[in-house]
Parts: C-alpha cells; structure tokens; sequence
DNA sequence: GACGATAGCCCTT
DNA sequence: AAGGGCTATCGTC
C-alpha cells in the first residue's frame, strides 16, 4: 500500500491518497505543517490536475472492498453526476429505486474515495447537505467547480 | 410565511 | 435497537 500526497489550492489542505496497484482511499488531512508532496499513481495526478481546474473526469477504476451493494449502487450513480453539477439526495435515491433518502446520505457518508465520486455534487432539497470533511470543503469544491466552468465559456 | 418538532423512509452497525 | 450528510407535513408564531 502506498501513499501519495498532494496539496490542494481549492480548500487549503493536503490530500492523501492510497493505492496498490488500484486506488484504495483518497482522505483530507486538515494539518498546519508542511508536507512532502508524493506523485507516483495515476489518479495522483489526475487529481492534481483537477485541483487546478483541469480535469472534469476521472479514468475509473478503483479497487475499494467491503462495501454493500447498496452503497455500491448508491456510489455509481453519484459518479455520473456531471462537474459544476448538483443533484439532490432525493433524486438520486429515486434514479436508484429506493425511497430510503436517509440511508443514502449514509452511504455518502462512508464514501471512501470524494471527488472520484463526486459526493460533494450531492445537496439536499433545501440547503446544502453535510459532508464528511466539513461542509466548508463541500461550498469550496462546488464553488471552484462553478468557477472553473465558467473560465472555459468565456 | 417561517421556523421547529415530528414522523416516516430503510440501510447500517 | 438506534441512529443517520433527508424530507414532507403539521403545529405554532
């Protein structure tokens, strides 16, 4: 298993992310000390890339065990939500078939791999929703996302 | 209206 | 059996 660290200008923090030979985990790590960059796996990079606002999409494929078919349903859907896009929790329950719109957050909740699948593009009907890493990191991503796409119509 | 409490949803632990 | 990254509904003001 190995490591690797980014820093992200969109939310001020660094960005851990874990792999083997496939991406296992990505986490926020909310530190005032410096770290050492580290770039050896692909989505690494893609990542960075998208932390610039150069990257829309991701190349998917991920290797994260021990989740339930639900969550697993819930999670492929969130992936197809579009950058700069919102969908509610709602909905997306509805295009999964399931009025269980209380378990799905849950599931968002464990997502073991934000911005892969774009957890952040999931809101509530009213509001913004919650987010593991804090909300504040949710407004920025969405925010950043806006921008961004904006920059490319102009 | 607006706001808070409540009661359902159904998966997870 | 309890509790969630939710929501529709029903009292209050």
């Amino acid at each position: 298993m190995i490591q690797d660290i980014i820093f992200s200008e969109v939310n001020g923090c660094y960005v851990e992310i874990e792999h083997g030979t496939e991406l296992r985990s990505v986490r926020f790590i909310k530190t005032a000390e410096k770290l050492m960059e580290s770039k050896t796996h692909k989505i690494t990079f893609e990542l960075d890339e998208y932390f610039n606002g150069k990257r829309y999409d991701f190349s998917c494929s991920y290797d994260v065990p021990g989740l339930s078919a639900f969550a697993r349903k819930v999670l492929n859907e969130t992936r197809k939500v579009k950058y700069g896009s919102t969908i509610t929790y709602s909905e997306l329950a509805k295009r999964i078939g399931t009025r269980a719109v209380q378990a799905v957050g849950s599931a968002l909740a464990k997502n073991p791999i934000p911005i892969i699948i774009p957890c952040h593009r999931v809101v509530a009907k009213n509001g913004i929703g919650g987010y593991s890493a804090g909300i504040d990191f949710k407004i920025q991503l969405l925010e950043f996302e806006q921008k961004t796409l904006m920059g490319d119509n102009l």
